[in-house]
RNA sequence: GGGCGCGUAGCUCAAUGGUAGAGCAGUGGCCUUUUAAGCCAUUGGUUGCGGGUUCGAGUCCCUCCGCGCUCACCA
């Protein structure tokens, strides 16, 4: 961008310097106002049906989002953080002078502060009729929005912003202009809180661990790198939160949970973002199967408290989230719908085989681990639309999960999925630190020197294991899918607030 | 990273290879209860960047930049 100046700008700049040469400072210090939109509204409805309605005065601020200006007499729409209302101004009041001061000097975009008393125009609608009004911070930009009008409260917008990179990359005129966005956030902003209060609820302690870790871990990701220069040490941000908040199991907590950013150095896609939002949580003395309650009843929470009702349209799909959600065994899951039964192939080499002859493509030198997932991805998840819990995975895509007993290829995981997505991702947690150390030299080992699926040995991490953690069950869940779902959203970006998009320069 | 598509005024969009337009916004004027207010007039463009083909390119070809969809990878 360059500091040229479209036609549209250039007209008000000038309007700025007319206004200081008036004496009229257009970003003043200080404010002054008695309600908001809504408590204008609400203050003037508590009243009019009284025998002699008292006349309320109010001080509103807000952007003003339309202007009919009409001779003598000039309507507008200020629009502040909880809703709309019109402003009426008429010469009679104030001036012919104002009025065209304010024709001329404001602008769609403006801030203003307005004055003057509530009353209903003919027409119904409750507004300010304005005494006195002046300027609090004038727009150079005008808002990239057409006309919009009201219909029955709700704003219907003509011709507003639409080209996605410019909502994303300016995303602060995209929320100014769009309030049906800016519902998106409000609605992930009650969700997280939902979330926090389930687990607060449920006795966890949130914590926070680092983002910077010289060790990264607890997921198959390839991490951003980075170096502090005066300890002159590589660092990674971090790809989850599993071993540090495992860590704080050994040091006696018995519950703890984390929301917070992850950073994974993968593709972008609608629903991949660089950096992304994860709940995890430990539950000591609990498995995999108290897991899954817990999580069924953590979103019948949410679903709850954020919108009152458990059922919501994802895609076109009606879904239900009452407990308890169905639970397919993965083998079983992955025979139904391929025919391949994973426990009979129990190499790379004889999967891969049965899965050419049904007619599935393979990429070369896949592990088994890979493999399996593939088929999950492609054959399984997108089917799964109402809530789903995939259990008992195979070992050796599951390096921190504890076996099943009698079964040693098999751990206890489960994966919950929703609207065809996975959601969240659980197990009985390994907690032997001989076990975990000879999991960790076994993935070492299994893939190669630049393979992301290679997990780095945690020396620091099997100490700790070492010193006695308990029996416990893990959790993590994307909370920006879990919004996606939740608001109808098909791509990711629309509810992350600065999605990450390339340079354009 | 691969494939497909897209990029025109502040915004939303037009323009058989032949003078780049419309609505809204803006500017000037009329209008004392409007609400996508209305009426009259009017400004506004290096068609993403750079090359090429052609008498002539928004349009056809190539490079690059960005975005979308999709595949791969992943959560």
């Amino acid at each position: 961008m360059s500091n040229e100046y479209s036609n549209l700008e250039q007209v008000r700049l000038e309007k700025i310097e007319e206004l200081r040469a008036e004496g009229i400072e257009p970003y003043p210090h200080r404010v002054e106002r008695t309600h908001t939109s809504v408590e204008a509204v609400q203050a003037f409805e508590a009243v009019e049906n009284d025998e002699n309605p008292e006349e309320i005065q109010a001080t509103l601020v807000g952007r003003l989002r339309s202007m009919r200006p009409m001779g003598k007499i000039s309507f507008a729409h200020i629009e502040d953080g909880h809703g709309r209302i019109q402003l009426f101004f008429r010469a009679n009041d104030i001036g012919k002078e104002q009025i065209d001061f304010f024709n001329h000097a404001f602008d769609l975009g403006d801030f203003i502060q307005a004055s003057g008393r509530i009353f209903r125009t003919r027409t119904g609608e409750i507004s300010i009729w304005v005494e006195s009004f002046r300027m609090l911070s004038k727009a150079v930009t005008p808002l990239p929005a057409a006309k919009d009008e009201v219909v029955d409260g709700e704003v219907i917008q003509h011709a507003t912003l639409a080209d996605p990179e410019t909502r994303f990359r300016q995303r602060y005129a995209d929320l100014a202009v769009n309030a049906d966005v800016r519902k998106i956030f409000r609605t992930r902003a009650a969700i997280v809180r939902a979330l926090q209060n389930f687990m607060d609820d449920n006795e966890f302690l949130e914590v926070e661990t680092p983002i910077l870790q010289p060790i990264y871990g607890g997921a198959a990701a390839e991490p951003f790198v980075t170096h502090h220069n005066q300890l002159k040490q590589e660092l990674y941000l971090r790809i989850s939160f599993e071993l540090y908040l495992k860590r704080l199991l050994v040091g006696g907590f018995e519950r703890v949970y984390e929301i917070g950013r992850d950073f994974r150095n993968e593709g972008v896609s609608f629903k991949h973002n660089p950096e992304f939002t994860q709940l995890e949580f430990y539950w000591a003395y609990a498995d995999y199967n108290q897991v899954m309650e817990l999580t069924e009843n953590m979103l019948a929470f949410v679903a709850d408290q954020v919108f009152g009702k458990r059922t919501f349209t994802f895609q076109g799909h009606e879904i239900n989230l009452d407990p308890p959600w169905e639970r397919i065994e993965l083998r079983q899951g992955l025979i139904d719908a391929t025919g391949i039964d994973i426990n009979q192939h129990m190499t790379a080499e004889s999967l891969a085989a049965a899965m050419k002859t049904k007619g599935i493509e393979v990429k070369p030198d896949s592990a088994r681990g890979k493999l399996i997932d593939a088929l999950i991805s492609n054959h399984l998840e997108p089917n799964l639309i109402q809530p789903t819990f995939l259990y008992n995975y195979p070992r050796d895509i599951s390096p921190l999960a504890k076996s099943i007993l009698g079964d040693p290829t098999t751990v206890e995981r489960f994966e919950g999925f929703l609207g065809g997505m996975e959601l969240c991702n659980a197990f009985t947690e390994l907690n032997d630190p001989l076990d975990q150390e000879a999991r960790f030299l076994e993935m070492g080992r299994d893939y190669a020197e630049d393979d992301e699926e290679r997990h780095p040995m945690d020396d620091d991490y099997l100490r700790a294991m070492r010193y006695g953690m308990p029996p416990n069950g893990g959790f993590g869940m994307g909370i920006d899918r879990l919004t996606m779902l939740l608001t109808d959203q098909h791509s990711i970006r629309e509810v992350i607030l600065f999605p990450h998009l390339r340079s354009k320069e």
